[in-house]
DNA sequence: CTCCAAGGCTGATCTGCGTTAGCAAGACGC
DNA sequence: GCGTCTTGCTAACGCAGATCAGCCTTGGAG
């Protein structure tokens, strides 16, 4: 078990922070999850982390930095399934799977906690707080796929994009890192291309109509929304799915 | 708990069987299942069973029927996330939000046994080998929504359809619903058109091409595969996200 | 200070799929 | 036995977004 300090510590980090947005979670919780905090690993930009097809791979929390977690098609063009930013988890499922079905890589250099399906089921039996949390953490993250799926599916470019940056806003504050006014935000026009199922080049004229409707602008790695309402307007964004507000378990 | 007749029914049940190929369930396991099927309900085609935006929604084990989960757009458009079988979960997203974000739907006649948050954790801190074949169900689902993502995103209609025909075929496999020639099939072209992102017209275009290809025929609500080989082939379809080989816990 | 690779940006042309419109064949109520 | 509803099917036309091709800016390596 952890000493003061380190519970401290712990509290602060995006992954703590984004659970105490669904479950409050206690001193005792906290120390649990301190096992989650060991194994720290560096990763440099563009190295998968997680490969898809290989058997036995670890999964991490994301202490700093962005990822992506993409397949691979053998048309050699990649759909992108969702961006991971601090807090998030990486590669979950691929430890309950015998082999991973994904690719997770990082898109800034990266710092991220291992863990193994072990430590995993050894934490749920010390703590069931903990066990809804992530239960919850995980079927947040199936719902975004669920909306990102109706974009792809139903919604035109333009839609799709504002969704993606309202959403990767919603996100970004829950763990401190965005504002309602924009956020700093490291990914290329490739990257968002293979994220929305576009090419890169109708990317680029879907950010530019944006713009020139003055209502979000990303330009030099920085997200900035001109008029947040107009935008959620005009993209039709449910809020809902993500602006919770305060803990379900108490 | 429930009595030996009661257990061997339930050993056959879609769901029984279906968890059966993740983890292998002793007769403890079974018994403790049976809650899952005591309140069994009966659900008329066309309507709703739970609903997007509503609170406190229960959530079913499919006993018979087909079901669709699906999204409702403000343009009036649907996009359905995936189809249900016997054996599935209904809604189990919606037990752990507030307010569900979705709407599922019966496409034939359905059965289906009620349960409730509650439910679902005491039967966990019975027998944690259940929670891991819920897990690893729920995890299965997420996988699939991943793959219905990627068709949508980069994938032609002609592969998305194909995708579509086999998925379904080896998950009515596992349910003794199917065998490699075909399986009997409820959908319309309607239902599939929203499912795939496509229109109805075109989903009706792609059905002809599969035809007179020589690789799968759909008429008269079956599905023929004509030439299995060459439609995995030509599809680019990945077998190894479902074609599971015995259970992974023993 | 120069080179060069990555990323941003734009115009011209092509195409897969949507939209609209309509016919035909069961299935069902009355 | 007659309308009406649903589902399957087809053709003509239009458009959102892909593809191709190329230029411009930026920033880091040497």
């Amino acid at each position: 078990m952890a000493d003061a300090a380190t519970i401290n510590a712990i509290q602060d980090s995006p992954f703590a922070r984004k659970l105490a947005a669904f479950v409050k979670l206690c001193p005792h919780d906290l120390g649990v999850m301190s096992d989650f905090y060991r194994q720290r690993r560096k990763f440099a930009v563009g190295v998968d982390m997680i490969h898809q097809g290989q058997a036995d791979q670890s999964a991490y929390v994301l202490a700093s930095g962005w990822a992506c977690s993409y397949k691979l098609l053998p048309s050699g063009t990649r759909q992108i399934v969702d961006f991971q930013i601090p807090g998030d988890f990486l590669g979950l499922r691929s430890v309950l799977f015998r082999t991973s079905d994904h690719n997770v890589e990082p898109i800034t250099p990266v710092q991220a906690s291992v863990f193994s399906q072990r430590d995993l089921l050894d934490a749920f039996t010390q703590t069931p707080r903990l066990a809804a949390a992530v239960l919850w953490a995980a079927s947040r993250d199936e719902a975004m796929v669920v909306e990102h799926l109706i974009d792809l599916g139903r919604r035109s470019a333009v839609e799709r994009m504002g969704h993606l940056l309202l959403e990767l806003g919603a996100r970004l504050r829950l763990v401190g890192m965005a504002d309602k006014d924009g956020y700093k935000c490291p990914l290329s026009q490739y990257l968002l291309a293979d994220a929305m199922g576009l090419s890169a080049v109708h990317v680029n004229r879907v950010l530019r109509e944006l713009r020139e409707e003055g209502l979000v602008t990303f330009q030099r790695g920085r997200v900035q929304f001109d008029d947040y309402e107009a935008l959620v307007e005009s993209t039709n964004y449910d809020r809902a799915y993500l602006d919770h507000e305060g803990p379900l378990l108490k």
